[in-house]
DNA sequence: GCCGTTTTCGGCCCGACTGTTTTCAGTCG
């Protein structure tokens, strides 16, 4: 039993409980104690089999604790089950849907016994939902609208499919009316690796006027809602839009709010409560006077905090950093030398060498590794030794006729259900960096799929582990691995570990980089790109790396040529 | 159900928008 899925049970709780009835504080309990799950390193599993005090995780208490080792120990939860022989679980496919929340959902169960999406769409058309007291025709004709719409399927974009959306809604809002700052907030402003919807801040001297400009975006779809001073509007790919704005003098606490996370809001509003202070997106209070407001520095500065950068704002230790002085000082893309994973023409990428460098040169990259894949693989289209080997002159050629940028010869290794590498000894000699990678067998169990990759760890050919876990983001699970085990050997080993900047990968996330750092482990940003413009995406691995508290000296591609050279050297020595 | 240098009881972030209310509940962020 995995940490998400005890959360996910903790979150079915919740949902069902709400939808009874329950105790609004209650619930919420549930629902912090499933994220503060979601967020935890270590598998609650072997904390509950080592005996451990789980009252002292956050959020955890007495009553909550028995839950966790009652899940651990049965899988399941009682209270639970007991529960949906009550209420049906079905219900639970109807919270997403926009514009019915758990009383409404309780009402069309009591009044007509709708349990599914099925009978919610035949009830709307049937005009049977306008009847019901509390509901109207406007309501039945939402939810008509509602069932069609993707948010209500519970998708999320990946950052990279909203990012167009967001830099052609930026560039449109600067031309409105009265606007005085644009930005987009929300999990995007924060550089998840997923986001739900973009939210999006502005000030202005008219919000009215910006508000009207907004709903005429010539991708909207459809308004769902448009206020004096918010708006929500769907775009045509279905992903949804909020604009707020404010009068400049609250850019700073609206900026705040709407950046999020609602943790970090939530936490930094209940310090305010105790200081004798209240806090709004439109400034900070002390009675009724108005304090500040103006800049995210300012809100901050009233707390005594330094100034959060958007990416650590989790609730997650940066406000006890931010309070010490201690925030770290975040790797940024300026810090990047140079990309350790790219694929060519000679296994499944798409370009020459000569493109491939050619674009490094013009990302201003002083070195780069081309990693073929190893032979095994026929879907990669993998490299034989004798392509590898022309391949590796042709790099060397390079080498001696150019000073801008230095070309490792690499490999992408294949790490076989043994844990042994599929790639010919004499290749080997030839590599001067070498990734360990897993394409295949991802559902081992957790003690052969950790063993598999320590004893790749402990190769003395292998210099980084290419995407670690094997996720594939909303379509593969990560490998079952214990990575602590995984982190001890990486650090002790020098074996770097990859952050694999794939939109779909980002690979270790940002609670497993946070926590392998911790371990001592370094890491290597890398597009694996399979095509020059793929090499942009290595900008998503920065946002995870800042998002898992990395520095620049956390990173080997930060590192000057000559240090990394000598770097990967004493990688291949570890063991001796 | 969690939490605690005012507390082991009594709090629990705060506000906008909509529809069906006849003064506000429900939903959302």
């Amino acid at each position: 039993m995995q940490n998400k899925e005890i959360a996910e049970i903790f979150d079915t709780l919740a949902d069902l409980l709400e939808i009874e009835g329950e105790n609004p504080f209650k619930v919420r309990a549930y629902r912090q104690a499933s994220r503060a799950i979601r967020s935890l390193y270590r598998p609650l599993e072997e904390m509950v089999r080592a005996g451990e005090d789980l009252t002292k995780l956050p959020k955890i208490g007495s009553r909550i604790a028995q839950k966790i080792e009652e899940i651990v120990r049965t899988g399941k939860l009682s209270k639970l089950e007991k529960l949906k022989s009550r209420i049906p679980e079905s219900l639970l496919a109807l919270l997403p849907i926009q514009g019915l929340g758990p009383k409404r959902i309780k009402m069309l169960y009591d009044a007509l016994h709708i349990d599914t999406k099925e009978a919610l769409l035949k009830a709307a058309k049937e005009h049977k939902i306008s009847q019901i007291k509390g509901f109207g025709a406007k309501t039945e004709a939402q939810i008509l609208e509602a069932l069609t719409m993707r948010k209500q399927q519970g998708l999320r974009f990946l950052f990279c499919e909203a990012e167009p959306y967001a830099d052609a809604l930026t560039a449109y809002l600067q031309k409105a009316p009265t606007l005085r700052r644009v930005t987009i907030a929300g999990s995007y402003r924060r550089k998840k690796e997923t986001v739900g919807d973009l939210d999006i801040v502005a000030s202005a001297t008219d919000p009215r006027e910006v508000i009207d400009y907004f709903t005429k975006f010539e991708k909207s779809m459809h308004t769902v809602l448009a206020g004096d001073t918010r708006a929500t509007i769907v775009l045509e790919n279905g992903l949804q839009v909020d604009l707020r704005v404010v009068l400049e003098e609250s850019w700073g606490s609206a900026l705040h709010y709407f950046t999020g996370s609602k943790d970090h809001v939530i936490r930094l509003r209940q310090e305010a409560v105790e200081m004798g202070l209240k806090v709004n997106e439109y400034g900070i209070y002390r009675a009724d006077k108005r304090i500040t407001g103006e800049s995210e520095e300012a809100v901050y500065r009233s707390f005594g905090l330094d100034l959060i950068p958007p990416e650590l704002r989790e609730n997650r230790g940066e406000i006890e950093a931010a309070r010490n002085h201690t925030l770290p000082h975040l790797i940024t893309p300026n810090d990047i030398q140079g990309d350790l994973h790219l694929h060519t023409h000679i296994s499944d990428g798409e370009e020459s060498l000569e493109a491939v460098a050619r674009q490094a040169i013009s990302l201003g990259y002083r070195y780069i590794a081309i990693t073929e894949h190893s032979r095994s693989l026929p879907y990669t289209k993998g490299a034989k030794s004798d392509q590898l080997n022309r391949l590796f002159d042709e790099i060397e050629t390079w080498n001696r006729d150019h000073d801008e940028l230095y070309i490792f010869k690499g490999a992408e290794i294949e790490i076989l259900q043994d844990g042994s590498l599929d790639i010919d000894e004499a290749v080997l000699d030839r590599l001067d960096l070498a990734l360990g990678a897993i394409h295949t067998h991802f559902s081992l169990s957790k003690k052969s799929q950790t063993d598999r990759l320590l004893k790749a760890i402990h190769n003395p050919h292998i210099n980084i582990i290419a995407h670690p876990t094997g996720r594939l983001i909303q379509e593969r699970n990560a490998m079952e691995i214990d990575l602590e085990t995984i982190y001890r050997a990486s650090a002790q080993t020098n074996t770097i570990l990859e952050i694999n900047a794939q939109p779909k990968r980002l690979d270790l996330n940002e609670i497993q980089i946070k926590h392998a750092k911790q371990f001592g482990v370094k890491f290597s940003i890398a597009s694996d790109a399979h095509s020059t413009a793929e090499m942009r995406y290595l900008k998503y691995g920065i946002h995870q790396a800042r998002r898992g508290w990395l520095e620049k000296e956390d990173v080997i591609n930060a590192l000057p040529l000559k240090e990394l050279k000598s770097t990967l050297k004493s990688v291949s020595s570890k063991g001796r």
